[in-house]
DNA sequence: CCTTGACCTTCCCGTGACTGGAAGCCCTAT
DNA sequence: ATAGGGCTTCCAGTCACGGGAAGGTCAAGG
């Protein structure tokens, strides 16, 4: 398979591919003109990439993550581990966000969002104190 | 002021401060030393910008914030749809760190975490119709 | 007067994970 | 012969800074 195709079938754009070999996450082999020739397992692999980054693993979780699918004499528990520093991440990410969320909103209904130019979310922005 | 003085005051650190002048949000003086010479104000216009970034606004938001801000002509509606917009992102990413957490906690509450190898959460990125 | 140390300056490189674009080769069809 | 689509490499840009080098400035102490 030309790149092309691989891109197609795994649902990532070719520069992402190359960029996932130039990183050594995968060695596509090359034809006598120079293309990369994508084997099953190539495609495999930047599938499982995919699905990884699509849950928010870093590039280096999942170079970590590969290297422990193909290692028949992994223990689960060091993948399970991988995936729960990951879900620590995401829930401080989330929590995060749900603070700026919460002071946002309070902010966004204050404001009246009329034709005059007084306005409670840059006197939030400009001094939370005084202006609660 | 000097810098330090102004990054203590703000929280911010120098460097993001200088930062800050190179893209044009602020424009301190300098001293006859060449030092940057902050006035009240500019120390006002960093602790407004920390506290939109701290709510997730990017520099380009807080730009547009800051105009507002100093606009004595301004709708107080632009400033909440700019707001809003942020809001409806800050939802956004809300919504999809939970569909990665509840894909990711589903997969690791179903792996045993011990040592031996068959994992359901290689097996999920691997290929997540057969896994289940 | 000299040194020390804290402060300040500019400049350049690196981050993560790509994305865009230029210049040019390969292959097939017309 | 040419047109097009696909492939290659390389360079630069993204966002919002952070690290660190090389060097100027200033106040205090010996």
């Amino acid at each position: 398979m030309n790149i092309g195709e691989v891109a197609r079938r795994s649902g990532l754009p070719a520069k992402t591919i190359r960029y996932y070999e130039e990183i050594g996450l995968i060695r596509p082999r090359r034809s006598d003109n120079g293309y990369r020739s994508f084997a099953g397992t190539d495609l495999h692999k930047l599938a499982f990439i995919g699905r990884a980054r699509a849950l928010g693993f870093t590039i280096e979780e999942c170079r970590t993550l590969l290297a422990l699918y193909e290692d028949e004499t992994r223990e689960s528990a060091e993948v399970k581990r991988v995936a729960q520093d990951h879900l620590r991440h995401i829930d401080e990410k989330i929590a995060e966000l749900q603070d700026m969320r919460a002071t946002l909103s309070h902010l966004v209904r204050a404001c009246a969002g009329d034709d005059r130019p007084d306005c409670p979310i840059l006197r939030g922005l400009a001094d939370p104190e005084t202006a609660g």
